[in-house]
DNA sequence: CAACAAATACACCGATCTGTATACTTAATA
DNA sequence: TATTAAGTATACAGATCGGTGTATTTGTTG
């Protein structure tokens, strides 16, 4: 989940530096001035790249949503062929995912909390950026073949984000485990329903 | 869920108030200057009741916590005696939490990704309502009558957590209904396996 | 070498933040 | 009526916030 480039752009800089600090304290906690100095950059040269803070949220949690699609993806393709066993490797990789030490639960529900009324673009990148994980897990229902792959799509990922924030609020949870039971029930009655 | 007494003491408008705002806009967001002013009390007096704004928050987020402990006891009283349908009414009473037009996510969560480093105090209020919620879910599992009450009961924590998030990232879904169809298997899986 | 873009250094702005000091007023109570 | 607690009014402190102005330096490229 976390990469520690040698040299990297500014621009890059600035985005790892910032994902990294408003994941952990939150997005009106983490300044501007701290952004900048953690990133070894002056303020002039952030401004330079980003219009506002809400222009670097933005850029932010786009560079967020491609790394954590892309970490699902490689796990799940680690997971092999099966269709059933690369459905259920979503569970495996949220596992993986808790248990690292970056890991502050979804850094997009977390911005939605935040900025819940005031900030539009922001809360866009969010709902779309969940919206895609739906697609992906309907992706993989249709392969799996089921007959309702929306159906089964949407309970799973509704485990999925609660298994999310459960290993937040309540780290002593195996809220992966747990998730990945239920989801192997559900994924068996989909299928037996269609015979 | 919401309610507005005509004469409260001092104290409990500025919980309200507060309990208001910190929903809606989030908790960093919220100043004291603009509590006090919205509770018609001066900042002064709001400092006498509590001695720091983290104080003022880990009050209101008990007042939350009670609130919406009797808000879910109450609806799901109504359901019935069947304990069955009692269980199954948490995702009955969810769906209208997520209907009312101050429903802004859970607030418990929200604290939680504000403050995941930097107060103790308010993070353990959060995780403490979750830990005392799926008791409360055990207990209903139990008056069913499976086997093993404690995992169904943490699958449909899982369930309950996914559809309030889902609800408030992606309102369109009917995160309440998909939550209680997965319920239903997961409860007829869990009766079916002790026989 | 000249020109230009990128970044730095650093002071500064107005606004807002949490929290406090001081003096005055109201209301209940003994 | 005297006392006491609760609240008001208002100004202020010290820090931090997001964001800018300006001049200087660096490095690359023609």
């Amino acid at each position: 989940m976390s990469q520690n480039a040698p040299s990297l752009s500014k621009r890059d800089q600035l985005i790892h530096t910032s994902l990294e600090l408003f994941s952990r304290h939150g997005f009106h906690a983490t300044g501007i001035d701290l952004i900048a100095r953690e990133s070894g950059v002056t303020k002039r040269t952030l401004y330079a790249h980003f219009g506002s803070k809400d222009e670097l949220i933005v850029a932010t949690l786009h560079h967020l949503d491609e790394q954590l699609s892309r970490y699902f993806e490689t796990h799940i393709n680690k997971a092999g062929s099966n269709p059933k066993q690369r459905l259920l490797a979503i569970f495996d990789t949220a596992g993986y995912w808790f248990s690292e030490n970056n890991f502050f639960g979804c850094t997009f529900i977390n911005a939605t909390a935040e900025y819940a009324q005031e900030n539009e673009s922001i809360r866009k990148v969010c709902s779309e950026y969940k919206r895609m994980g739906r697609e992906f897990i309907k992706g993989l229902c249709e392969e799996v073949g089921v007959r309702k792959p929306q159906e089964l799509a949407d309970e799973l990922s509704i485990l999925l984000e609660g298994a999310i924030v459960t290993a937040q609020l309540s780290p002593q949870l195996e809220a992966a485990n747990i998730a990945k039971r239920a989801a192997v029930i559900l994924l068996e009655q989909a299928l037996t329903k269609q015979c």
